[in-house]
DNA sequence: TGTAAATGTGACCGCCTGGTCACATTTATT
DNA sequence: AATAAATGTGACCAGGCGGTCACATTTACA
């Protein structure tokens, strides 16, 4: 949806353009982002924007289709080996997946948390092409047929099951965001990626979430 | 923080205003909460608002309060009982005071909800006095305790289990909301509290997110 | 170099916001 | 009934918003 002009920017401009409305959008809410303070902090007239973008919408859906396509781009490795691997082992590199992104492309990551909890309720029953949705399902059926394979317990409904994993990846996320406020707010503010985070505490965390999934809570017989 | 004349005002206009208010914030984030629009629902005058309260976040704080009150109402009972029940009698309790506060008062829930969610980051420092972060910690320290009574594994951090359960709290939430979005909505906009819901359906979505959280995804051994 | 197309600009528009305040209306007190 | 205190009101303010468009500037082409 961007103008040819857009595309055709120096890709220098351009990068920096999908920065600053990266930033924009990750750190205020849809109606509260203001293309006015994106202009001023880009250094160029709000009358570019509309060149480039139909109208705010526009630019906020290409933002949402460009953090999709760099999530996709470090999960789709993983996802596709359903099957081969257990369980356990596929759903570890999903989710070190997602952490990845997340320190590669915070702003991208921030972006599509806050829209996947701001879209309006109204949404819910025309979402089948969201992509929250869509990943829920798909992950639902992975787990179901994890269940035939033995490996995944079946006393419960799977749909139950993939809420409860997706809500775990986003308790992670928000465990990070209180745990390292500080560094992510600064690194944020620059755009910068996370990755001077320390990668290898965080990805004990996703470990223990994962084996909390795995066991539960109960102490567990020898 | 209410003003006097507040206080003072006819019981049924001084109830009108707060379902109204509750509707306003619970309905709309902060920013995007309007108190004209408030002012036209109520059939009032802006200017009565601000007899009432000092200024927006005023009226904010003090619906928050409000809410939290209903919502201590319900679940203190359960909370006490730390000690006297096993974990997951006590977990239960927790949770259906929770799933009863929702149902009875769903606009406060959605506040508070709201709250928790798009509060500011920076806030996270000097949050000690906050209800989330209060709640996690007490949480954690609860967990910390039947631990040590053996009926709680010890593998993992009493924090992030906590962080867990709340987040699973969230999932029904949501699972609710996705499930029964148009009833929902209806009821909301008319302020009316979900008891219509089936009650016994949600009970039951509680019973097995727990029973998750207790055995994990894994096959049981029989 | 001259012309036309593409790109950049910022004053301007209508609208809405939170908040104010001089004034009308109602209530309580003497 | 007369006075005073409390309460209700809505026009008005400054500021920000998304969006527009006639015009200036740059680029591309002949």
């Amino acid at each position: 949806m961007p103008s040819a002009t857009f595309e055709n920017l120096d890709p220098v401009k351009q990068q920096a353009f999908v920065q600053a409305a990266l930033q924009e959008f990750a750190l205020h809410p849809y109606e509260e982002a203001s293309l006015n303070r994106l202009a001023k902090q880009l250094g160029i007239a709000k009358g570019s924007i509309y060149r480039y973008f139909t109208d705010k919408q526009d630019l906020h859906t290409y933002l949402r289709q460009y953090a999709t396509q760099k999530k996709r781009n470090l999960i789709e490795g993983p996802m596709a080996s359903v099957g081969q691997n257990h369980f356990w082992a596929w759903l570890e590199a999903l989710f070190m997946g997602g952490l990845q992104f997340t320190l590669q492309y915070p702003l991208c990551s921030a972006l599509m948390l806050r829209y996947e909890e701001e879209r309006p309720v109204q949404d819910a029953a025309q979402v089948l092409e969201g992509f929250e949705q869509e990943g829920l399902t798909m992950l639902s059926q992975t787990i179901a047929h994890y269940q035939k394979l033995g490996q995944v317990s079946t006393h419960q409904d799977p749909l139950l099951m993939a809420g409860l994993i997706v809500q775990s990846s986003r308790s992670l996320y928000q465990l990070f965001k209180l745990k390292y406020a500080p560094q992510i707010k600064a690194l944020l503010a620059q755009g910068q990626p996370l990755s001077q985070l320390e990668a290898g505490l965080l990805q004990q965390h996703v470990k223990d979430t994962l084996s909390l999934l795995k066991h539960g809570f109960n102490p567990q017989q020898p």
